[in-house]
DNA sequence: GGAATTAGTTGTAATCATACAATAATTGTA
DNA sequence: TACAATTATTGTATGATTACAACTAATTCC
């Protein structure tokens, strides 16, 4: 195993960890923020940078196609998400933000949590650069 | 406010988002692990510190009495949990773990759990600079 | 051309999570 | 003492999540 990802999966222990330990249900408050379950808000997230087809949906979520599809129905009915045809493979279809959905993955950037005192208390220097990095990361928008 | 607290809040909002996204997999990688429903799992996490009334149980995890009650007898069926009366509240009871919960308990820390790809696509030398800063702040034992 | 494969959809079912109403026992207070 | 508030329980209802079977349409491979 190369040392990058062995670094990349310490590192992801102990974000997970951090989190988890931490108090605010974090799923509840975006449920509520943007008024959708907490299932359509992961999808919307993964559509905010690229259209995506359902099965890769699917796949990314850990799910399978027809909880998939039953999450674009419902996206879809609340005018957040559209489907298109797959340029080149007509049995796939694209699924792609629309601008009210946009608006509600927003949203979630207003949610408002107090970070950790470990996370805190940490020297300005290195606060700065993980926020550096991390905003590669993608994250909250 | 200054720059780090700000800092702090949003690398805290950008931790939290990519960790509750990704969790779907680390919730039932916990439930597998355990052998339990993840409300039980999280009911369990909670006593591993110390003894709490169902009512603390209830408020840490966000949700109301009933649910924590069902939670507990579930718990206590299967020998994970005890109830005991408080000593100077009656109407209370306090809820402690079981060597049995114990046991359930420390299986969590055998998950593993892969980074996500936007994570893990980071150049090596973020990777690095992420770890040293984030050692620091403690996290997954 | 025909068989096997893949993407998406529909429908069903089981489990889980969450919220609310009503009740009993206990405690605190006017 | 009488009344209100708190703690836990039981019961009920509803929504969310997940998995699986069966089906259609399009594609790929032989």
């Amino acid at each position: 195993m190369k040392p990058a990802q062995r670094d990349a999966e310490r590192i992801w222990q102990i974000l997970v960890a951090l989190v988890m330990e931490s108090r605010g249900d974090w799923r509840r408050k975006a449920a509520e923020a943007t008024g959708l379950p907490f299932s359509r808000v992961r999808a919307l997230r993964r559509l905010k940078d690229q259209d995506r087809s359902l099965r890769d949906l699917a796949w990314e979520m850990g799910t399978d196609a027809p909880a998939a599809t039953v999450i674009i129905n419902d996206l879809e009915e609340r005018g957040l998400v559209e489907r298109r045809a797959h340029p080149e493979d007509r049995r796939s279809k694209l699924v792609s933000l629309t601008a009210e959905g946009r608006k509600r993955v927003a949203a979630l950037r207003k949610i408002t949590d107090e970070p950790p005192p470990s996370l805190a208390s940490l020297p300005a220097e290195d606060l700065a650069q993980l926020l550096r990095i991390l905003e590669r990361v993608g994250g909250a928008g």
